[in-house]
DNA sequence: CGACAAACTTACTGCTGGTAAGTTGGCGAC
DNA sequence: GTCGCCAACTTACCAGCAGTAAGTTTGTCG
């Protein structure tokens, strides 16, 4: 005889245990994961933690996501693709041919607005580190394509043609890492507004990245 | 009878079993953890791991550092320390009253300087998330510390003196996640020297920030 | 209605972080 | 010298968690 789901009256939520197709469970896991993960951090959180408030047991996450490892990066790669869509919407408001520091505005305010809407995912992007064995190729293949997106809007200017590739790496390195850093004081500052931490990483970055243009 | 120490003449390296003082052991323990913990990361490094390295066993580090966890943190305090002596090194050798961007310029550099030279350090530091279980409150210190050194500095600066604190604040922030950031990109690219790379960052800031002195 | 596959579970293993209870040996007091 | 004491160190263990092998249930298609 099975576990008898909901024998006696309705004793509320692990009720009737459900069945669902892998994508969903898949999308349900990585959810509930993210949210397990930002809030007690990744060494400290179970798979049956997990599991458990998924209303499910392990094998099941073993088998769609492979590893503890596996799912972290199931969790950051979504969480970093969120992000992107968001930049890159921004940007697509705005239109290509803005002004080069009205484009640079919209990416950065983009960032510190995603975050305040997305801070689990931003706890999570934070925990990189403690999965990478070794510059794990695959949080490494992400990075890249975030900066060469940025790369990419940059190198659309014209304003920037001239400016040699290393150089303008280097500056979109720099900006990376202020608006990471400045989001993560922001979280010890929480009267600084979005709005005060993009108008800090631009115009401390502004002057430097004005001087590459020829003349304006 | 004890394990008779070198029993058959001269087997090489884990023949005497050596005494030290606490303080000693203590410093040679955190020198491998730091040599381990960068090579194979540290989730992936176990205690017995880095025990058989010092040749001794897991529960005197227990003893000495109370967890893994806590080994990390002395290792990443060590770490931390170090760039501090270095970058205040850096500053006292161009004196408080040099113009403000070569006190800023000889930071930077002394950073990258430092990266260079203690490479496994700075891998450490990188790891840091690691073992942030909610912001643990020990490397919450160990980052205000730091802001903190640069902070004073520029406060020094008599060109300063009017900038509101949070402003000041935030661009140290941005200086700060433009350095690590472009530091970890340096891993990438052999090609950019110390040098190049101190280049960009105050290339990039330096506009933001001299906007903020009065008149020079 | 039967059978097949996808969704899911039970019941384990081995490793590793952590600990309790000893053992060893250097060193100062006499 | 030798005795005793404490710091330095070990052996032998436990608990908990990542990961797995081998089933069992249930929707669905012929």
């Amino acid at each position: 005889m099975p576990k008898s789901p909901a024998t006696l009256a309705s004793t509320a939520a692990p009720a009737t245990r459900v069945r669902m197709p892998r994508a969903q469970r898949e999308e349900q896991i990585l959810r509930i994961a993210e949210e397990v993960f930002a809030e007690r951090g990744f060494q400290a959180t179970t798979m049956e933690d997990i599991a458990e408030r998924v209303g499910v047991t392990k094998p099941l996450i073993y088998e769609y996501f492979g590893s503890k490892e596996g799912l972290l990066s199931a969790c950051i790669t979504s969480a970093r693709s969120q992000l992107r869509v968001a930049t890159e919407a921004a940007w697509q408001e705005v239109g290509a041919d803005a002004p080069l520091e009205v484009i640079f505005r919209a990416g950065v305010g983009a960032f510190f607005t995603f975050i305040d809407e997305h801070a689990t995912a931003f706890v999570l992007i934070q925990q990189e580190g403690a999965v990478a064995s070794q510059a794990s190729p695959l949080i490494e293949s992400i990075r890249e394509q975030q900066s060469s997106a940025t790369m990419a809007t940059f190198r659309k200017a014209p304003a920037l043609a001239a400016v040699p590739d290393q150089l303008l790496e280097g500056y979109v390195e720099v900006i990376i890492g202020a608006c990471e850093r400045v989001a993560v004081w922001r979280t010890r500052r929480p009267d600084v507004t979005a709005e005060d931490a993009t108008e800090i990483v631009v115009s401390s970055v502004w002057g430097g990245l004005s001087a590459l243009v020829p003349q304006t």
